[in-house]
DNA sequence: TTTTGAATCGACTAATCAGTCTACAAATCT
DNA sequence: AGATTTGTAGACTGATTAGTCGATTCAAAA
């Protein structure tokens, strides 16, 4: 159900990373979706709205698998590993998503308040990394400084990922990829 | 000389950084510049010529800012935490031009002729770190991948730098900050 | 001095775009 | 059933855009 709803949105974000939100016309939206102009505008008010809605969609989906079969009693490294690989498996399976993620996150076109909305979400991550200071595994520093890197870190082995999508399966190269970004941030 | 030439792309890197380029019409670039549009057209066939350029001359400028005192008989080590700060020095100085190299490196308006051309100039620090992986000092993964990875988190490192410019100046974050980005690419 | 071509200007145009409007059909409610 | 809301369509419009064109200025070469 809602499927023109859906529809839209998957062309968008199709048409938005393959050649820019300014290249992409409502019209031409509508039309490889198979709807008319009119629909889409009867779903989303103004085409600053559709991307909005990509965005945050697109987060909330992130945000869910980062925290899929998370073990509580697992060690803290363990968490670590098991959302890094969440990470990692999520946009390889959403390629498109994860590239309108990264490619517009910090775009003029996502509204600050859309910005503030999204950030929020990461909250569990904040609490894994406090925890992690505390107990003097992880690195003593300012804690948003941490997890800017990790980001940076996770983004860039991704991008390799995505160019290189064979290795995947690896399991030295996963092993690999987690050394790096265990190794930046612990203490 | 050819100051017109400049005050266009000043004007432009400006308002691209702040409103994205399909929220700003050469129109208005060349209003802001203070030349006609004309004059653009005369400098720069097409908007994407312009974009290009600007995308060019800022690699260039940051490819110049990244060997500035390299110093050939330092460790590689020491070699790795100049061309680190060079990075995040240049960043620091050049904030519009920073901010639309991480935005627009990946963005589908660079053409993939661009950044092929841009790539090459990365070269010496491939070099770099192929001797410390002979050497047994840098980790033996993939170098493509360590290059995403310290690409990536020096990003993550800048971002965090821009929305905290005090600590820039404390001693105690710089040697933080090259900790991170050390701990990740050393064996 | 004369000639030439680059630099500059801004009015203009053809194309395109986001969003509107009207109409009708299907679903949902009373 | 009848009434009201929701979904769908696509032609249309007013605004905006990238890029053109012919006129003019200016500096340097011949």
């Amino acid at each position: 159900m809602n499927t023109k709803r859906d529809q839209i949105l998957d062309t968008a974000l199709k048409l938005f990373v393959n050649n820019g939100f300014h290249a992409t016309p409502t019209s031409k939206i509508a039309k490889d979706a198979g709807v008319a102009t009119g629909t889409l505008f009867h779903y989303f008010k103004t085409k600053e709205e559709l991307i909005n809605t990509l965005y945050l969609e697109t987060k909330d989906n992130l945000t869910n698998s980062l925290l899929e079969n998370v073990n509580v009693q697992e060690t803290l490294k363990a968490k670590f590993r098991q959302v890094f690989f969440n990470y990692i498996f999520w946009a390889v399976d959403h390629p498109n998503h994860q590239q309108f993620y990264t490619s517009y996150s910090n775009s003029p076109f996502i509204t600050n308040l859309t910005k503030e909305h999204g950030l929020q979400r990461f909250q569990f991550i904040y609490e894994l990394i406090e925890k992690g200071q505390d107990e003097d595994i992880l690195k003593a520093v300012p804690i948003d400084l941490l997890v800017e890197a990790m980001q940076g870190l996770l983004n860039g082995i991704i991008k390799h990922l995505m160019e290189n999508p064979e290795k995947m399966n690896e399991e030295k190269y996963q092993n690999d990829a987690f050394k790096l970004f265990w190794d930046t941030i612990k203490g």
